[in-house]
DNA sequence: GCGTTTATCTATAGCCCAATAGGTAGAATT
DNA sequence: AATTCTACCTATTGGGCTATAGATAAACGC
């Protein structure tokens, strides 16, 4: 009796076919301009069609931001906790994130910019999701400083807070100025590992260079 | 013959006293919503007078983006050059550096803010004349970590550009999360410098504590 | 007291911009 | 071949925004 909408049947080449190519216009027109200093026409030149064409493919340009940060940071967090809970000691996984955090630069650096400069002009009700998520990343780094500092690897004094608040911004000041042209990312984010976990100071006679592994204990 | 004009002599009360106002409710909008996420309407409500009445203290919005983003930076450059030619180590350079890269967060932050985070928005000329005063200020910080490494002081392998952008990625990265309720600057900074030089990792057996001096010349 | 300056106001011009409505050519499906 | 769907298009509405023009009241200086 019901008419069953045969829409899933048909068409195995899904619609909206050109959409990963319009958000990514988005992205880059939106990390150079900035979101309110940008505007549909202008990404609507970059792939040569009509400002009017770009809702076929988003619903506002709000919703076009929310698409581009989502995809700045996909996958992220997952792969933060997996760093974190895999062994090793609190160095290694503080490098490991560090460099995991700054690897989608390579690719997706408009996304990412986005993500970092632009989420604040979300909605009210995406925004507060994605900031609950930037939170759950820095809860993952703030637990790796913190296992090193129980496990005296790291020093006593440290406010682990502001340590983790000093990497990030360090490591997403990154996007801002990184261009692809120039240095490779692992190249960066290897220093930056190493300026965290060692600081810029030379040690005095660092006595065997293979090992670090800490005694364990504190 | 020429009338000379008087203007000078009279009115010993200068005019346009209500400026600093003006500009300090411009910063706070500018701050919080971003150049072009802010409206001129918005900064009059905050000062409780008319849109059109802004024009009396400023001649463009644009142009008191630049007034703002000027008071953000004004005498920084003069007092970090000043700390890069007194005398002391290079990791206490360093550190005053980047506390008095911090200091002005504790009165100006809405300023420094609009300074990193909107100065892009600035007209060509007066963007590319704050550029230059930037890289001003990174080559001061640049010739300070070289010294100390041609000192001996800091790590040999030091990618020296690379620990500048991080430190001033770090730095900045404060302006965006600091609220003036919370912890003092001075904490902040002091727990920051102490972190770019010494890292998070444990010395080992730090013999005589009290003396940094280190031993000159390579 | 009288001209002048200061600090606002009202009103509006003139753009620009996001978003909607409705149309259409061609490809895909049946 | 007929129908449906995709991926655009044109045209337009309606609102918001910067900036200007001109008026005015109060304060100031002589």
């Amino acid at each position: 009796m019901t008419v069953v909408p045969l829409r899933s049947r048909r068409s195995r080449t899904s619609p909206r076919r050109r959409a990963p190519e319009i958000i990514e216009a988005a992205a880059r027109v939106f990390a150079q301009q900035g979101f309110h200093g940008a505007t549909t026409q202008d990404i609507a030149d970059v792939l040569g069609i009509r400002q009017a064409s770009l809702y076929y493919y988003f619903p506002s340009k709000e919703g076009a931001l929310e698409l581009v940060c989502l995809q700045g940071v996909a996958g992220y967090f997952e792969v933060a906790k997996a760093i974190a809970s895999a062994p090793g000691t609190a160095a290694e996984k503080l490098s490991r994130l560090i460099k995991s955090h700054l690897a989608p630069l390579t690719d997706r650096s408009d996304f990412v910019r986005v993500f970092l400069n632009e989420r604040q002009h979300l909605p009210s009700e995406s925004r507060r999701r994605i900031g609950k998520w930037s939170r759950g990343v820095e809860r993952v780094f703030e637990d790796v400083v913190k296992e090193g500092v129980r496990r005296g690897e790291f020093r006593a004094d440290l406010d682990t807070r502001l340590a983790v608040l000093a990497i990030l911004g360090m490591a997403n000041a990154a996007a801002n100025w990184y261009r692809h042209e120039e240095v490779a990312i692992e190249r960066i984010s290897g220093e930056f590992a190493r300026l965290v976990v060692d600081g810029v100071k030379k040690r005095r006679k660092p006595r065997s260079r293979g090992r670090r592994v800490p005694r364990p204990g504190r």
